[in-house]
DNA sequence: CAAACGGTTGAACAATTATTCAACTATTGT
DNA sequence: ACAATAGTTGAATAATTGTTCAACCGTTTG
């Protein structure tokens, strides 16, 4: 079904309107509700992940960091670009290498959480 | 750079291999990876984070969910599978009604952690 | 200054995935 | 038993996204 403001719509007849009228209300708004899973999908890639984990502690260059997920540089910078867009990284320029480490502390955090939810 | 086992290699020269040799020891394994990253891909999707949202609390059937997101039921029942395959949410079967609600605090918890992390 | 290396970038390609559509099951009420 | 409603499902489509490839920029070194 498609309303008149080109919105699909359920077209069930007995709806729970004051379950429903109390939930809209207390909802987020759209945005916030975008920031969420755009933050959430950063973490939803295996790459980014191990990246995370690979520079967690200690500062490692683009090369390092490549050799150790035996990856391309090409294909690590393109996700270190995101992980920067997202400030879930900071980097450090030294001559020719680039430093990456984790932003702060937040990030360990939220992995964290989630471990403890897949190991139960 | 593809070495004999078909896998994409760094081809720096200037290698900190001390460095890579620790935190290789200290990496999760590939699986953790995959199942941490496949975690998080459940919560990168609006449409998802929204249904968690609404059925927080107050459990509510698919036509509710439906009608207060705006979408068909189609498209809510499918992501309420992978809800239901990530064992995020549980549910109960009410004559034609399936009343759906989130598996447990854990899942709230983790959402409020990245609220946190998106408001500062 | 030129060559070499670390890193970044944009376009192309391949893979994944969310929504739509139509068909289907199950339950309720007549 | 039949019609109507809630919900599920598979296939098709459209959109998003990760990796590759080639070209590029900036820094260092001969």
């Amino acid at each position: 079904m498609i309303n008149e403001n080109n919105i699909p719509e359920c077209e069930c007849e007995e709806l729970h309107s004051d379950v429903i009228a109390k939930k809209k209300g207390a909802m987020p708004d759209q945005n916030t509700l975008y920031d969420l899973s755009d933050f959430f999908k950063i973490f939803g890639d295996s790459t980014r992940m191990s990246i995370l984990f690979a520079i967690d502690g200690e500062p490692l260059c683009v090369c390092d960091i490549a050799e150790l997920l035996g990856m391309t540089k090409s294909a690590v910078s393109h996700q270190l670009k995101i992980l920067r867009q997202s400030d879930l990284i900071k980097y450090r320029k030294s001559g020719k290498n680039v430093f990456y480490t984790l932003a702060d502390d937040h990030v360990r955090d939220i992995i964290e959480k989630a471990l403890e939810h897949i190991r139960e």
